[in-house]
DNA sequence: TGAACGAATTGAAACGATTTAATTCGTGAG
DNA sequence: CTCACGAATTAAATCGTTTCAATTCGTTCA
């Protein structure tokens, strides 16, 4: 059999189904209105024919896709996997696919992501900014993509937001720290201007400064990763051991085991040396060497959230914004844990 | 300033450029086809107008997107998310996006996925299966989508794949084992039609069919995550001890990783009474409680060649298809290692 | 000076679906 | 027996860009 024939288009299986291209349209997107022999027939000429429909020339009459993007600052940190498969719970139920970019916190990238979404018009994004996109973000609102910002509290109401108050966290895990005896300690992630780097590092300054002889430093590894968190842990081990820290507060997980690979290859004592805490509590904190005390945040409970956000704004766009805040909380393991053989799971 | 106008399109451009539609879309997508002066013009009426343009219609007219569609097993599973960032490495040096699908292992999802793929006319696609997708691939294939077989080795010339020789893996890992004396291996995953799951049981099994008196058996886990492997250790755990096997042969990272927890949790000495196995060498496997033992997959290499395969599969849809095939690699740690304090980092 | 050429520009026709307004048709009411 | 009405169907316009073929215009060459 001869098999020149293109792709099958509505026209095809208008002309098989002998009905016209605007019958096949209403019996694939508005079944009610089509008889039923009709719509049987124009199933069998679809299934037949193999027809799958253009989405572009469907988002192009219909000028606007249902699609939404979302843009992670490291789509390797569980973290972020768990966010986006919570929001893709949500929005695979309105059947709303996710188009999931990954900034790799680098500026530029995020920039050429939030370029291409726009480009393809999708109805709304999800993002977890690096640098300054408001004047981005704005520009999308103005052309009615809804807009909802994670794990950062909008300023104002401009945009909705879903965030977990990480003041609060570091300043709950810096007394914790404290508690345990810490008397210097040294602040570990990077970028330095990267909001989940500053507001924990605030935190940690202001319980600091209510603990008279208790200093805090920051070390600003440029990435958030387990290679930066290995490497700012020997640079810690070179130093002299009276201008070491007793406490490492890694800004997220992934820092505090690389740390912890470099500081148990050096034969140091975690937590007998040296505390250490992480931040996000990914399933591995728990599984770690030494299990890593942490911060929880409900990962999938807010990347569900920010979707149901994101919705809402879709579906009327007069929907009033939102801040959602979510409260940190402490999960204390056996890296910070002196005193006792009990852990937390 | 009323600003009721709708966002702008060719036309606005052109018109505030003093040129005509036809020279808008030649300076944006052949500048060398526009005199230097118009398309400065050009450039600043785009600017002016924020103009950015429809990607559907673009399409549409094109007849294809430029964009890849890929889709993974398990968006939380680092080995995965490394094989992405690998694929987009390469696919964002040439200017395409990469499209993320996520089928959670189930079968309906993926297909859900490939639809919607074939919808956006995406320009080609990274499969790791889980079903039988045979048909719907050799569908792509003739409408010209280029397509490449991620993490499994095409059964013949048909497809293109990238894969990593499991069988071998599997032998290496049990083999290993063996040496270290084991006679009752569980090897543990799921669903067990997973070829992952498979042919690292096939690997097992040869070995142990050439080592007498080492039996196999095979603990059928659901899924492939952390809980997975707590749950079929608590299974283990609640046996006699005499039907107890003396390994786990997980058959990745995340099951021996649940599994180590439970088997800690319960006081029992890994691998002083159990040796531990898991497979793909993520970079937790190496900071656990007790560093395990794997197979190292290079993922990113692995993810990077597939996109290759696929640019050019994409570029010249005549380009031979190829099967490559990467070779395991044993990284031995303290899971398995009763004799002695060294560990491989 | 005029013909011929090439570079730059443009008008109009696509691309493939959806939607609106118009048409057909069968049926029940008057 | 006719008219009016609703249900089912359809023709044609439309979405916003790209591309093809045609046109304009300034040069060069004979």
């Amino acid at each position: 059999m001869l098999t020149l024939m293109a792709v099958a288009q509505v026209r095809d299986v208008a002309a098989r189904a002998r009905v016209s291209p605007a019958t096949v349209s209403n019996a694939i997107n508005h079944p009610e209105k089509v008889s039923e022999r009709t719509r049987e027939r124009v199933r069998k000429a679809i299934e037949e024919l193999d027809f799958i429909p253009n989405d572009a020339a469907r988002q192009l009459r219909a000028g606007r896709n249902r699609a939404v993007g979302m843009i992670v600052l490291d789509a390797g940190n569980p973290f972020f996997s768990n966010l986006a498969e919570g929001a893709e719970d949500h929005l695979a139920e309105q059947g709303r696919p996710l188009l999931l970019g990954n900034s790799s916190q680098i500026p530029e990238r995020e920039s050429a992501h939030l370029a291409l979404f726009e480009e393809q018009r999708v109805a709304g994004l999800l993002i977890i900014a690096v640098g300054d996109v408001t004047p981005q973000l704005r520009r999308l609102k103005e052309r009615d993509t809804a807009v909802v910002i994670v794990d950062r509290m909008a300023g104002e109401d401009e945009f909705s937001s879903v965030s977990l108050d990480d003041v609060e966290g570091g300043r709950l895990i810096s007394q914790h720290l404290i508690d345990e005896g810490a008397r210097h300690i040294a602040v570990v992630g990077g970028p330095r201007h990267l909001r989940q780097v500053s507001q924990r590092l605030e935190g940690a300054e202001s319980t600091a400064s209510a603990s008279p002889g208790v200093q805090v430093e920051c070390i600003d590894t440029g990435a958030m990763d387990i290679e930066s968190g290995r490497m700012a842990a020997a640079g810690i081990l070179a130093r002299d051991s009276e201008q070491r820290p007793d406490a490492l507060m890694a800004t997220n997980d992934l820092i505090a085991i690389g740390a912890l690979q470099e500081l148990v290859r050096s034969g140091l004592d975690v937590p007998g040396d040296m505390l250490l805490s992480g931040y996000d509590d990914i399933a591995f904190a728990g599984s770690a060497t030494i299990p890593i005390t942490s911060i929880r945040q409900p990962a999938h409970e807010m990347g569900r959230k920010s979707a149901e956000l994101l919705c809402s704004l879709i579906d009327d766009p007069q929907t009033p914004t939102e801040q959602t805040v979510f409260q940190p909380e402490l999960v204390i393991r056996e890296s910070t844990n002196r005193s006792s053989a009990v852990t937390a799971d």
